[in-house]
DNA sequence: CTACGCTCTGTAGTTGATACAGACTCAAGA
DNA sequence: TCTTGAGTCTGTATCAACTACAGAGCGTAG
């Protein structure tokens, strides 16, 4: 007998975040998705692309998650944020999944990943320049001669 | 009688950059391709999604392009080279085409897209910011314990 | 005449998701 | 018990902005 009202495949669930003092207990997708801030379908996606594993499923074949999933979604999701590629986080994972993450090999990704920032940064700030100069000779009034159009306008 | 060997639907062309002194004549898609630097089969793109006109066409079906074409294919690779999106770059030549190409409303575009290149720029930079500052925490050495992947990882 | 380079079309793949259709399941409330 | 509503399942389509390919046809230099 496990406790009374834990969650099942579905149903109501209660008012909003009075999730029941659940230890260690299954979660849906949905409450996957809840507690990391994911997108419900983004959960999917990433178990189709083999960033997250395949969850074990219910008789029914719902989804059935864990602590374990939530932390790897989390990872995922920080990675996300820091503008991480999948295919950059997919050599973060696979790293952290061997148990062998030195901290020299992270560092190196990380490394990688901070120039490729730098870089973009650097890109948009060219372009910043180049078309605010352009924008500061615009009249700014209702003639229909724009330097904006003509500086894009080849001859 | 044109020119013995402006060129012709395909054939041969001659050992690079050795156009003939083609005054005014229709151009092939390699050629418009060639002469603005655009990718071949991204002209085809932007005539599909109506960027660029459905130009005129051979008595066998060729596209057959001209001083207009390129002078249009350029604005749109220079205002991309600017990071407009391509519906910024519609809005951009919807202007130009209307040839009410009012300063103050051209103005008005350049704007928007410089304070979302602004944004962007921000937004890497505090992402830069974070990432190098967990990076900075890494003893660079052959040891499983890595502050990028602990930082990354939820509790 | 042949070989090569170009043309045409439609379609699929890329990255990182997000959304939808249509069928099903489950638990709580009346 | 039934209804209702929220959640689940699957596959597929959509977005940006291209890029690439297949398979057929065309045109000319050598």
């Amino acid at each position: 007998m496990t406790t009374p009202k834990g969650r099942g495949g579905g149903g109501r669930n209660s008012p909003a975040g009075s999730r029941p003092p659940n230890r260690a207990r299954a979660l849906r997708r949905v409450d996957l998705a809840r507690a990391t801030g994911c997108n419900l379908e983004t959960i999917r996606y990433y178990e189709k692309i083999g960033l997250m594993p395949d969850p074990p499923r219910t008789a029914k074949g719902y989804r059935s998650y864990d602590a374990t999933h939530m932390a790897r979604l989390g990872f995922i999701m920080r990675a996300r944020e820091l503008g991480f590629t999948l295919d950059e986080i997919r050599s973060l994972l696979a790293l952290v999944d061997r148990r062998e993450r030195s901290c020299a090999e992270v560092q190196s990704l990380a490394r990688d990943h901070l120039s490729t920032i730098s870089a973009k940064i650097a890109d948009l700030q060219r372009i910043h320049a180049v078309l605010s100069d352009t924008v500061a000779q615009c009249s700014g009034k209702d003639v229909p001669e724009c330097p904006v159009i003509d500086a894009l306008m080849p001859v």
